[in-house]
DNA sequence: CGCATCCTTGAGGGCCATCAAAATGCGTGG
DNA sequence: CCACGCATTTTGATGGCCCTCAAGGATGCG
């Protein structure tokens, strides 16, 4: 892993991964160690548990400190996955403002989280309101990877919904140092990324075994290999901007800065 | 149109449909004047106009006070919609955090809106945090409305999906005081309903005389027209619940009262 | 009336769901 | 070490949804 993260975790064991390869940047000493000490509470979770229901009240929001977590919701009887989250995500950061989510958290593989108490990111509403910023920012990037779905759903058939996820996975559990070089590792089984696609396992299968054909990328018991990476996101007709990492849409250092950061 | 929505109008010309049907009731007399204050520079534009594209630098953002407009992607040359707005929408009030958006924005007819100074909105984080949670909250609206598409896209075949998207449009327009009884009325065209669901121009029409031949909806020139509203909501599998009106995952009144407001 | 735009209809083929069944890998206990 | 049970992955066959190419109507405007 990388060093400077490594650095980080040391001294913000919880949260230090927290905006890793976008705005961390931008955050002060203070703001990294206030959201530390927001986020004191520690508990773990496994395989299958579910971290809130749709609808239930919630007065506290979620640091992912490890694991894997879905946004999942259910229709029918099935259940259909509508983001996942990797460590560093402020996991239901929505329901601080909505109060009630409209979805389930499930978690994937055993997952370590810290709860931070809405009162205290009240009070960084009125106390710290350029780190309530990057909080409201966070929970934009959830929407703007959302839209990224959409129009994968909308645009590509099975193989390449499937290789587009592979890439975003890649590339997020990279931007927070978790990323291998020839791909990643995750929990997740075939029947999930079925249903983060839309489609049947029968047919994921098949479409997994079509990437493995064509040289893109081999899944097997939740470990990715790609060779080409360049020919996966091709492939995936994946482009990063909206993960806004390093790139096009990047928000650079000090354009946040106007509101009330000292 | 609904009487207390008109009186609204009357007093907040710009932004008096602004969360109206959600939290509108949770914003003071104080608030109202402030956030109608802010978005005094008005601009029209016309059908097909792209109020903003992918990748611009903004400072600032715009409620939309008549008219439509779409949420767009392009890709491989062709258009996708990621969703759509109606007036009393904080159109890109996203751009605030993210600087740089990840889409357009296209106006569907003729539009008025209403410009916002994003350093209105850092102050307004500063001096009013009640008003900017509101804020927050219509943001993760978005992203609420954007699951349920995903969720949409994955479950549902083109003639329920094209019955969702009627079924979502009647409501949020209805929640703005611009519904009929039977139906409502909007300038997208049949190639735009294809763009939102993902499909072809072609297969949509087929799917809308399947709608018209089931007699859940006809959609002749901009206006749709439903004899049984039930049949519709059931047909799409469609629950208003995600929009955060009236119902099970509303936001009661007083739960996000806590945040400095006086 | 001519033109542009939008809507509608037809035919052929590919993607994907469904039903059914078999093979593989892994942990447990004999 | 092997036998067994279980979850997961893989394979086959059939039919429906939807894309593509192509062409024909309708509507409104100058």
């Amino acid at each position: 892993m990388n060093n400077a993260i490594e650095a980080e975790l040391r001294r913000f064991p919880n949260t230090g991964r927290f905006l890793e390869g976008r705005l961390r940047s931008a955050m002060s000493e203070e703001e990294r160690q206030r959201l530390e000490d927001m986020a004191s509470i520690v508990e773990r979770h496994d395989h299958g548990d579910r971290l809130i229901s749709r609808g239930s009240r919630c007065d506290q929001s979620t640091m992912l400190v490890e694991g894997f977590m879905l946004r999942t919701l259910e229709s029918d009887g099935k259940r259909f996955v509508v983001s996942f989250h990797v460590p560093g995500d402020f996991v239901d950061l929505h329901c601080f403002a909505l109060k009630r989510l409209d979805h389930n958290i499930d978690c994937i593989g055993p997952c370590k989280v810290a709860s931070v108490p809405h009162d205290e990111i009240i009070r960084t509403m009125r106390e710290a309101p350029h780190l309530a910023h990057l909080f409201w920012f966070s929970t934009l990037l959830d929407a703007a990877m959302h839209r990224e779905w959409i129009l994968k759903l909308e645009q590509l058939k099975t193989p390449r919904r499937i290789a587009h996820v592979f890439a975003e996975i890649w590339r997020r559990l990279e931007m927070v140092g978790l990323g291998y070089p020839d791909g990643f590792e995750t929990p997740l089984r075939q029947s999930d990324v079925a249903e983060m696609c839309g489609a049947t396992p029968i047919h994921t299968n098949r479409a997994i075994s079509e990437l493995r054909r064509l040289g893109i990328a081999d899944f097997h018991r939740g470990r990715v290999t790609v060779r080409d990476r360049a020919a996966l996101e091709r492939y995936a007709d994946f482009s990063p901007d909206y993960l806004y990492g390093e790139g096009g849409l990047q928000v650079r250092e000090g354009e946040l800065s106007a509101d009330g950061r000292p």
